[in-house]
DNA sequence: GACATTAGTGACCGAGTGTGACTAATTCGC
DNA sequence: GCGAATTAGTCACACTCGGTCACTAATGTC
């Protein structure tokens, strides 16, 4: 049990007691936004908004609302940093006081936002894409929301078909295969990729084939996920140490 | 980026801007506790502080605290309802003012941990051990910590050694199944288990064997994690639909 | 038409997993 | 004492899954 208020007497209860006081916090809402570009993935970063330090970069941010969700918190954040929606959030994690934000919050709850590719970021240099090996220093609780929301981003690869949200209705299994390979940071064999997805029964294939420069045309796919995999897996021991 | 503070003018920036004010926000921690009790996996739940609804069960929680850090927050929180800390604590997920908590906080921060085995909760009916399909009625906003919990619990078991915490220094084999088991809501097979557990290499035999019973003794391990396994699986696309 | 390039598939192999059956060592009931 | 019951522990089989190589297919380039 928490902390008695201190009006409530050590022995019995006070026939009215006072509810316990709560101080208010400083909170904010961050958001994580990537996109791909090219072969690389890249997080939009924008201009300090504190005048003071105008040359610094952080993630878009802004103070929680009591009246408005934190999922819709985030999507709005990330609409008013670079003009359109991500195309999915999902909530990274919550931190503390112990590491420095840029404004300064005492709490932050940091989303992530996944961004098709191809969406500009907004006029003037106020924003800008950086690829993941040249963020600028950030302020430490930014710092560790990226790397978070990267791990977070992989982790939800295989649970939910987040990758199909940053192609267009109609996409090739190379698109799409270059997507995951993207967003892992790694390559993928081309077989086994195909293999499972299959066995996932996501997609379908349209009678339509798209010819991109040299080499064989390549048949289009839509999404249309079909079957529920049971994955009943026993226990898998996947640790580190 | 985020909406500009109202002292910004339009065109320029005034050369001495204010920082955005930001209003501040209420915001609790609250921690789901779970222990085995026998078969079943109980959650802690106390007597709500409010003392307009003293007959009502509430997580434990508390107002967060500018200068504690989240993690110390939720363990504080666990002491303070149980008498001791909890074995292992992990965050969970935050939510919002959509739906209702106990305490009217506009944002809450759930934490979930885990308490070993025989734990009594602390005297006088003013906390109790729940198994999970007898959990009274509930706000909302906790109703809802309670689920994502066990979610987050059950992803988490495969990932690190959680399990073990629940377990006294050695073990028999049966013990760390029964444990996982209780954990997970379901059986595992025997074989299976003890494959995994071997290949994983997290556990050394100590030369003592103890008899509960009848039936024939069981060796006791300890947990001694050697090896870093790769664990390079591809892309698994196990969704749900 | 030879070649490079990209798309797509088949087949093999080894590792991992679900499962049932078996042996081993103890207590309980008689 | 002795068999049944009970719990511990292992083995072996079948099947799946995932990594890899090799091959065919269809296009553009020269």
């Amino acid at each position: 049990m928490r902390e008695r208020p201190q009006t409530s007497a050590p022995a019995g209860r006070p026939a009215v007691a006072a509810r316990p006081v709560i101080r208010r916090a400083l909170l904010s809402v961050d958001i994580v936004l990537f996109t791909p570009h090219g072969r690389r993935l890249t997080v939009l970063l924008v201009r300090a908004t504190d005048p003071r330090a105008r040359e610094r970069w952080e993630l878009p941010w802004d103070a929680a609302r009591a009246e408005e969700a934190l999922d819709v918190a985030a999507s709005r954040i990330a609409r008013s940093a670079l003009g359109a929606g991500p195309a999915w959030t999902r909530q990274v994690v919550a931190s503390g006081g112990e590491q420095r934000h840029p404004g300064e919050t005492e709490f932050s709850i940091a989303y992530l936002g996944l961004v098709p590719a191809g969406t500009p970021p907004p006029v003037g240099g106020e924003a800008g894409w950086f690829p993941l090996d040249e963020i600028p220093p950030l302020a430490p609780r930014h710092r560790a929301m990226v790397d978070s929301a990267l791990a977070m981003l992989r982790l939800e690869l295989d649970q939910s078909p987040v990758a199909f949200r940053l192609l267009p209705p109609t996409f090739t299994l190379s698109q799409l295969q270059e997507v995951y390979e993207v967003l892992l940071g790694r390559k993928l064999h081309k077989a086994s990729f195909r293999r499972a997805l299959h066995a996932a029964w996501l997609v379908e294939p349209i009678d339509e084939w798209r010819s991109e420069g040299r080499g064989r045309p390549a048949q289009l796919f839509r999404y249309a996920p079909k079957k529920r995999r049971t994955g009943r897996r026993g226990v898998r021991f996947d640790l580190l140490g």
